[in-house]
DNA sequence: ACATACCGGGTACCGTGTACGCAATAGCGC
DNA sequence: GCGCTATTGCGTACACGGTACCCGGTATGT
């Protein structure tokens, strides 16, 4: 009950014995170099321990359980979420689609980090860092942190929920170890079995028009994106006149 | 190459041998059974196999993976996104919020859902017939399969993400064992030492507002649907003079 | 009736996270 | 400078997980 049992509270070098002969944020990186080479499911404590030249049971003097390790890979990812320079546009909706663009872009690049992030409670110091950067594009409009936070998760809960569903068929074909060509034909083999008991007539014209895609799947996420933004922008708008985004209650 | 490596093309039931004692169904049940008693981290072949009164290697012949099990579960918990009665209202709008919401309720009434959705390909038969439904309530408006696809994921990608980050709080509390008491005294005293560095002003204000929240779970949720909703209504109305939800280009 | 194709499930193997203990090391107080 | 002690590195060992393999029994088709 001192206090050290969260992992970002606990100090990474204490004052007596012999040096560490690494860090935290080594491990942090030698794990996600490996994630990004060949996945979540290649992530163990020995190998992880062998990447960096160490005994498998060393890495514990880091760390207290690969969970921890976990949490140290996303919230090192999550640095990448944040703009570089300091304010981007003023204005609160070219801010939050910048941050959600930044995010999806994050997770596009470092596949295993979306499920990761989504399973987890997010809490170290980028995430914290994150969350006050969102606050800060929504500050001086007159909405309460709740409402702000309401604002926030909304956006997040779409770009999360897009970018993980959009990832999932990448990863699996790349864990199957078959090509695309081999898992669509599966996939559009048992489709058509389901098609053909003539309950599926929108599945039916989906294969149908299948050939034809106008929007990638940047499009698709944009088209989402600002349909939400859309939206939350003429609630504000409509707040001069009602009570809030609460609506009435 | 038989085209049966795949669950759901794979015949139940051969003709010749022995009767199965059991069925797929009966693996899927017993498998949500104790995923909504003891998470989904109490799921072990040997476990299930136990619960069936089986052998551990006997549900192999139902199966081929533990991941295949995974699958059925999915499959069989995302019936119950559906609505029991033919067509709910005649409105799309009404129609997907509908569906947003009984998904959901599913989720939440089985935590360990989202997750699994999340993290694997949705092929099942019930997977099938939620898109159809879905593309359903989309028919007749003028949009493309492609354009009814943006919409249906749009709304999805919100109530899984939305839903998914909503319970990580909760099971993180109920897996560490500790109370949401002591979760949380242990966020607040972090998130203290952050502020105390004077570079998060929001977080600041988000703890000392924080006693008095105003909208519960349900109501964010329910907000940020209705805003996406809302965008999406009026891009669709605003299709009679442009060309169409891509926007211009 | 008999061959065949399937079922049940025991045994065994490998890979995983991690508890534990011991030797080596570096900073502190004298 | 000299021990004392907190800390590090890490080998060993264990429990537990998925599942390949194999054998003996059983229902169906010929």
């Amino acid at each position: 009950m001192t206090g050290h049992e969260n992992l970002w509270m606990r100090p990474e070098r204490p004052a007596r014995g012999p040096r560490p002969s690494f860090s935290r944020a080594a491990l942090a990186d030698a794990a996600i170099r490996v994630a990004d080479a060949e996945g979540l499911e290649a992530i163990s404590m020995r190998r992880l321990a062998a990447d960096l030249g160490a005994g498998t049971m060393s890495l514990y003097r880091y760390v207290t359980s690969k969970d921890e390790v976990l949490d140290l890979m996303v919230d090192t990812a999550v640095r990448e979420y944040l703009p570089e320079d300091q304010q981007p546009p003023g204005d609160w909706v070219e801010g939050l689609r910048l941050l959600a663009w930044q995010a999806r872009r994050t997770m596009l690049r470092h596949p295993w980090l979306a499920p990761l992030a989504a399973a987890r409670p997010q809490v170290g110091p980028n995430s914290a860092r994150l969350t006050e950067t969102a606050l800060g594009m929504l500050d001086g409009l007159g909405l309460s942190i709740d409402e702000m936070l309401t604002f926030v998760g909304a956006v997040f809960a779409y770009v999360n929920g897009y970018t993980q569903g959009e990832l999932v068929e990448a990863e699996a074909t790349r864990r199957s170890g078959m090509t695309l060509q081999q898992r669509l034909a599966q996939h559009i083999s048992y489709i058509q079995s389901l098609i053909a008991t003539g309950e599926f007539p929108m599945l039916d014209r989906m294969t149908k028009e299948a050939g034809r895609h106008f929007m990638s799947s940047d499009e698709r996420f944009a088209y989402g994106l600002d349909r939400l933004l859309d939206g939350l922008a003429a609630s504000l708008r409509a707040r001069g006149a009602a009570d809030g985004p609460a609506g009435s209650r």
